[in-house]
DNA sequence: ACGGAGATCTTCT
DNA sequence: GAAGATCTCCGTT
């Protein structure tokens, strides 16, 4: 059952925390390739300063102020694609990054993008996901609440809170405050082998 | 195990 | 000209 758009309707943190357990799911060539959302973090609105919102449109960061629901798809170190879902109200530039899930279905085509390596290599940071899926710039800005865009998310388990772990956001720059660096934006399942590291 | 460097796009100073 | 929501490879412990 695929999360509709009135779920992407609350802040960027409740999404965050809420996503995990549920299944991204994408099709390519009519094959289907999934993974349980194991680590999210939040980037917020305007007010944040490690957004890319915080200093204003741009062509780039355009997607985040879609309609929520919706992807955005950036080129990270001109290298790596990195999936965010976009959430709030519509036209409040807030959206949450996928950092890493864990394998369910197409296993041997994620194997076969991330080169045969081990299996937990697969998706275990917000590059390498991407690189299993298949993701990149043509699925930027698409509505994830339909299987029309080959991308979207399941409802899947209900993860209890005793479950998950917060903490400060991964790999921000030095030049943003404290507030920001260390906000709890980041959720993770505590003992989930695929979350790219387990603390900070 | 850990640390540094390179890859190379977008944005900002 | 430099930094960044990262990953990989290669060097040294």
């Amino acid at each position: 059952m695929i999360i509709q758009a009135d779920f992407y309707h609350q802040n960027a943190a409740s999404v965050a925390r809420n996503l995990l357990g549920a299944t991204l799911v994408r099709q390519l060539n009519g094959q289907r390739i999934s993974g349980m959302i194991v680590e999210t973090e939040a980037y917020t609105g305007l007010e944040d300063e490690a957004s890319h919102a915080y200093r204003g449109r741009t062509l780039r960061n355009k997607p985040m102020w879609d309609t929520a629901g919706h992807s955005y798809l950036y080129l990270n170190y001109g290298v790596h694609w990195l999936l965010n879902v976009t959430c709030e109200a519509d036209n409040h530039p807030a959206a949450v990054l996928l950092r890493a899930i864990e394998p369910l279905d197409g296993l041997s085509i994620m194997a076969h993008h991330r080169s045969d390596r081990p299996a937990l290599e697969w998706t275990n940071g917000p590059g390498k996901l991407t690189i299993a899926l298949a993701l990149d710039g043509s699925l930027n800005m698409v509505d994830m609440t339909t299987t029309a865009s080959n991308l979207w998310i399941e409802r899947g388990q209900s993860i209890p809170d005793e479950d998950i772990s917060v903490g400060p956001r991964v790999g921000l720059g030095k030049r943003i405050s404290e507030q920001w660096l260390d906000a709890p934006l980041r959720w993770w399942i505590t003992t989930n082998q695929y979350v790219s590291r387990s603390e900070r």
